[in-house]
DNA sequence: CCCTGATTCGC
DNA sequence: GCGAATCAGG
């Protein structure tokens, strides 16, 4: 197999939309995980949350117990890229807007697995704009965001009813909000498609989920209760 | 073990 | 440019 345009284009997609290598080379077919990557960065696609490079050289880097920066003129709040978890804590309700009554004349190949209460991101409720320009959410307000890359196969964009008007992998862009709407595999599984916020992969209301405020830890939520342990789906 | 992405290096 | 082999963290 050779990378002709479309290909590429699928696998840039897939990638900026987060897929895994194995995936977007499973879906893509004829190439392995590592053809994947290789091309990625060939391509010069920005990695993402890479599991074995957690941070940047540091040239001069301080070789000890430095003592870590204290940042004492510009006292930034931190902000944590928050990687996409896989569940969502049913913490602030939110809306019911749950994808339950799609019929999947699809026939039952999979087990529809417990109607899991597909947490989604819900009307943002933000308080605050972050130094970043992130959109804050206020404490206890914390609502786990959900996943990019759910651990459902992912589905080429089929063509079909349900899909009209939405947003599908294909049509994704670096000008659209790329914030996954169901999960891969449910048959009107899109994107957000809304305008991004300048500079990230999502739009503004979006990049207040996926991008938080770090908060102190005696005032972070205790961990909640697992959400539905329900084993993988696969 | 499984997974992940990064990197190397012969082709 | 390509990708298998290898590495290394989770």
């Amino acid at each position: 197999m050779s990378w002709t345009d479309e290909r590429i284009d699928t696998l840039r997609k897939m990638w900026e939309a987060g897929q895994t290598a194995s995936q977007i080379a499973e879906e893509l077919g004829g190439v392995s995980r590592n053809a994947v990557i290789g091309k990625a960065h060939r391509l010069g696609l920005q990695s993402r949350p890479s599991p074995v490079k957690p941070n940047e050289p540091a040239t001069a880097a301080a070789p000890k117990a430095a003592a870590p920066k204290p940042t004492p003129p510009a006292p930034r709040p931190p902000v944590e890229r928050v990687a996409p978890p896989v569940v969502a804590a049913p913490v602030a309700k939110p809306e019911p807007e749950v994808v339950e009554d799609i019929e999947l004349e699809d026939d039952a190949e999979d087990e529809i697995e417990a109607p899991v209460a597909v947490a989604r991101p819900a009307p943002p409720i933000l308080r605050s704009v972050g130094p970043g320009g992130f959109l804050r959410q206020a404490p206890g307000e914390q609502q786990a965001p959900i996943t990019p890359a759910p651990p459902r196969r992912l589905v080429p964009a089929k063509p079909s009813p349900e899909m009209a008007g939405k947003t599908t992998l294909l049509d994704l862009s670096d000008k659209i909000c790329k914030w996954p709407i169901g999960h891969p595999g449910e048959p009107d599984f899109h994107f957000c498609g809304e305008k991004v916020n300048p500079g990230f992969p999502y739009c503004v209301g979006h990049c207040g989920h996926a991008y938080q405020a770090q908060l102190p830890r005696r005032d972070r939520r205790p961990a909640p209760p697992l959400p539905f342990g329900g084993p993988r789906a696969r």
